[in-house]
DNA sequence: AGCAGTAATTGATCCAGATCAATTACTGCT
DNA sequence: AGCAGTAATTGATCTGGATCAATTACTGCT
C-alpha cells in the first residue's frame, strides 16, 4: 500500500485535476476533456530557487506561470535602478499576464524562497483559450482581479495613513493564505521588511516601528517572520479605518 | 454633393472601419469580416452628459464601453463614501473590463465632459472572442495595458514626489491626446483641479502651487483648464527625475 | 565556532507636503 | 446683470513619516 501510494502520488502530480490549486488557478471550472488538453500544453513542475529569476522585465513574453508552491516579488524598475514592488504572488496565482499587452514582459519576477511553477506557452494557451471557452473566461477573470487588486493598493497608496496600509497588507495576505488551506491567524512572512515597504510606500523603519505597536497593543504577535495574528477584528478595524480626515474626500454627489 | 456627403458622413459613423479611432480601439487588427460581426453586437453612439454615470461601483456588469468622444473618471468608493480615482479614460479607451472578475463593477465612471460611447454587451463580445482568435487578443491586450498603467501609477504613488507625480500625469496625457490625433502640447484639462489631486494621492493646493511653478519655470502655460506646454523636454525631465535620495531604492543585485 | 555581511530594531531630527485659513476667480441660474 | 455656490489660488502653520545614526539581531560561509 505503501508503493500503492509512492506511485498514485506521482501520477496526481502532474495532472491539474488533482492539483490542490485547482480551485483557485487557470483551470477553474473547466471540464474533464477540456482539462486534459490544458493538460498537455503545461510543462510542469519547474523549480525556482530564492532570489533567481522567473523572468525580467523587457524579456520577451513566451510563458505564463501559475504557482505552485513558494511566492514571488513582481517589480517594476525605473530608470535609476530603483525597484518598485508591485506585488507578491502566492500559490494559484498566475504571473506574467502584464506581458501581453506589447509581447514583452513589463515586470520582473523574483523567487522570495524557493518555489516551484508550472510553466504555460502563452501563444498555445491564447490559440487553447479559443477553442475552450470557460478558459478564456478564466483567463479574462483572472487578469481583471489582477487590475482589481493594483486598483485597491492604489487606493491605500494615495489616501491611507501608514498603520491602515500595513494593516491591510497583513490581512490580504491572511486571507489569501487562507484560501489556499493556510491558517489565517499564523503565517510567515517569505518578504523581508524592506520589500513590505517598498510595495506600501513607506520607510523599512515605518514598518519596524509599526509591527512594535501592532504588538504593543496584542493584535500581533511578531517574531522576525513569524506573524500570529491575535485579533483579527481589531486588525480588520485597522484596515477599514479610512482616512475621514484625510485630502479629498469629496463625497459623491 | 453636400447632400451626398451628409448621406456618406451617417452612412460612415456607424461602422469600426470607418471610425477614427479604429487604430486604438477594440476592433484593431481585424479584417473586414470580422470586424463586421462585431459591428452587429455594438450599440453605438450614446450620449452622455457631464457629471453622469456610464455605471456605478457594484452594478452587474453587462457591457463594457469604447468611448468615442469626451472623457470620464473611474473610481473607487470606500466605506467613507471617499472616492479614490483610478485614471481618467479618453477617446479609443475601453472601460468597465475590471467588472469581469465577479460580474460586478468594482469601479465607477462618470462623465466629465459631455461624451458619447459606444457600448457592448459583455456576453456577447466575450462570446464573439471566441470565434475571432484577433479579438480575443485584443482584449487581452487592453486588459494588460490597463494593468501596466496602474503599476506604473503605484510607482508614482510610492516612490515619487509630488512634483515627478504631477509632471509625469500631463506628459501621459500629452502622450495619449497625441496618439489620438490632437495637439501634444496644448489641451484642455477635462477634470477638476481636485481630481487630479485624488489619483496622484496629493491636496489640490499642492497641484495649484506645482502649476505655478512650472509656470514660472517657463515649463507651461496655464490659464485655468488649458495648458499649453512649453519645454517638453524640461517637462520630460522633471517626470523621469526619479527619487534617487528616495527610500527603499534598494537595487537589484 | 567565529567572522562578515545583511536585516531589523530603536531613537533623534528634519522636511515635504498636508492642513488650516482667507481671498479671488469662475460658472450656472433666474 | 447680479447673486450663490463652487473651484482655484496663495499664504501660514503643523505633522506624519522620512531620513540619519547607532545598535542589535540574524544568516550564511569556511
Amino acid at each position: 500500500m505503501t508503493d500503492n501510494q509512492v506511485i498514485n502520488l506521482s501520477e496526481l502530480k502532474s495532472h491539474c485535476q488533482n492539483c490542490s490549486l485547482y480551485a483557485l488557478c487557470l483551470p477553474m471550472g473547466l471540464e474533464s476533456g477540456d482539462l486534459d488538453k490544458l493538460d498537455q500544453v503545461i510543462k510542469r513542475r519547474q523549480s525556482v530557487n530564492k532570489n533567481n529569476y522567473l523572468f525580467r522585465i523587457g524579456e520577451p513574453l513566451k510563458s505564463v506561470y501559475a504557482i505552485r508552491s513558494g511566492s514571488f516579488k513582481t517589480f517594476l524598475t525605473n530608470p535609476d535602478g530603483t525597484e518598485q514592488i508591485v506585488g507578491f504572488s502566492l500559490p494559484g496565482e498566475l504571473i506574467g499576464m502584464d506581458g501581453i499587452g506589447d509581447g514583452r514582459h513589463n515586470c520582473s519576477a523574483r523567487a522570495l524562497e524557493t518555489s516551484s511553477v508550472c510553466e504555460i506557452p502563452y501563444e498555445r494557451l491564447e490559440s487553447l483559450a479559443i477553442e475552450i471557452p470557460g478558459l478564456q473566461h478564466q483567463l479574462l477573470k483572472l487578469m481583471s482581479q489582477e487590475i482589481q487588486q493594483d486598483q485597491n493598493l492604489m487606493m491605500l497608496l494615495a489616501q491611507m495613513p501608514t498603520e491602515t496600509r500595513l494593516a491591510s497588507f497583513l490581512l490580504g495576505l491572511s486571507r489569501r493564505l487562507s484560501q489556499r488551506g493556510y491558517a489565517a491567524t499564523e503565517f510567515n512572512l517569505s518578504m523581508s521588511r524592506g520589500d513590505i515597504a517598498n510595495l506600501l510606500g513607506m520607510a523599512v523603519e515605518t514598518i519596524s516601528r509599526l509591527l512594535t505597536h501592532f504588538q504593543d497593543d496584542g493584535i500581533l504577535r511578531v517574531e522576525r517572520k513569524h506573524i500570529t495574528v491575535l485579533q483579527l477584528d481589531k486588525l480588520e478595524e485597522l484596515a477599514t479605518h479610512c482616512a475621514s480626515h484625510h485630502p479629498n474626500n469629496s463625497n459623491i454627489g
